[in-house]
DNA sequence: GCGACTTTGTGCCTGCGTTCACAAAGACCT
DNA sequence: AGGTCTTTGTGAACGCAGGCACAAAGTCGC
């Protein structure tokens, strides 16, 4: 067949979810001047066990050398490539409000490889403000620059999102990583990722609920014996 | 065995992070003056398939009525009552750098039931200042208060990350929402869940990047046809 | 009251992800 | 150079989640 060297790359969605975070614990091993990790070591690092940890690396190649463990600035190299980091990419946050506001000063972007470089609003009261040594534009100023290979950051209200998402995928962005709750609907080869907030505190709810129930189950079972 | 009431309750972890989804959409249907609605309908508002809806459903009891549907006020006080979202859970927001800022002021949180009661932050110059009509304050201040049921959104830097989970742990909190890349120690019975966003944008790179290969792939395939 | 119709609840199956355990491979020591 | 020892890479087993399809159940019209 003529999938032979797409199948040799075909990597899990779960392992790629985690190559983040090695190449974090990778870097920070790097910083603390570590040549060499084992796969028991790094796994410590990224909070994970040591067998999936060489499962996921070997999806990349074999890289590591028995008896010794991974070269960290080899290995480090490896998984910026996969993940398309050997060049920056250009994130463009969509709705300036709090959370909008507070990602554009984020830090946290620009030190692994994502520059903000644009800055959208349709409020005529934003647009044209500076926020984080940028000037808030509208689409249609967006549209007069290269659209190509933008990551669009939806910060939008949860009335807008869609309507926002809708002129995004007009501009061609493929890539969108959604702060706003709600479904979002996209053509296909459009890819949606959702951080919702208050989802993840309704989580956390139910498990601390969950938690307190089963201390008193374990007292009243204590009691009972 | 003495688990029939407790394995009677068990549900999939799969399934809690949907329902604060189907939670959502049923609020919006209830606005929209809907009473009934099908698993069909659901689904679609949910972005899920009804099949899995339903087995979801399931699983919190029979409260759907078969030719007809569910009961949205009826499915959504269900819901609530699961999550453990019928009393007011409060927050206390850890960090007050750009993010922890912007959660303070994000209005979604209190709207599904979460207040944010307290802003801590160890840095002379913040504390003390008002932010969002709250007082930022050192965990020493938070400790007279009663601190139990607290939720904590970790915002801090990652090298602070451990050290206020630390201190969040040893005045009773037990669920952290941390926003803080890196990886936490935690003991046994602390719930972290963890928000990366530079994680996220690396996993929409990697995509983007794939995408254009497999564009790529297709092109190259037409053009050998 | 009965039949037709709608929609739920669920048993089965398939596929993915995780864990375990071990053979293969290479380094290091003597 | 050979043996020992460490650590990787992976085959196999297992469990969970998602999708399909259908029987059960209840409504609505006549």
């Amino acid at each position: 067949m003529s999938t032979a060297s797409a199948a040799r790359r075909e990597i899990p969605e779960a392992t790629v979810a985690r190559l983040p975070v090695y190449l974090r614990a990778l870097r920070a091993l790097s910083a603390r001047g570590v040549d060499v990790v084992s796969s028991e070591e790094l796994a410590e690092a990224a909070g994970v066990r040591s067998a999936g940890l060489r499962k996921d690396l070997s999806h990349l190649g074999s890289y590591g050398v028995r008896g010794v463990g991974y070269d960290v600035a080899r290995l480090s190299d490896e998984i910026s490539r996969e993940l398309g980091l050997h060049h920056d990419w250009s994130v463009a946050i969509i709705g300036m409000g709090n959370l909008g506001h507070a990602l554009a000063a984020y830090s946290g972007f620009a030190t692994r490889g994502f520059q903000v470089r644009w800055l959208i609003d349709e409020d005529p009261a934003i647009v044209g403000t500076e926020i984080a040594g940028l000037k808030v534009i509208t689409f249609a100023d967006l549209e007069r620059h290269e659209p190509d290979s933008i990551i669009a950051v939806l910060a939008t209200p949860p009335e807008a999102a869609q309507t926002a998402a809708d002129q995004a995928v007009a501009l061609g962005v493929r890539s969108i990583l959604n702060f706003a709750p709600g479904v979002l609907t996209v053509p296909p080869g459009v890819e949606v990722r959702k951080v919702d907030l208050a989802t993840e505190l309704q989580i956390l709810a139910f498990h601390e609920q969950r938690g307190k129930y089963e201390q008193r189950g374990k007292y009243e079972q204590e009691v009972v014996r």
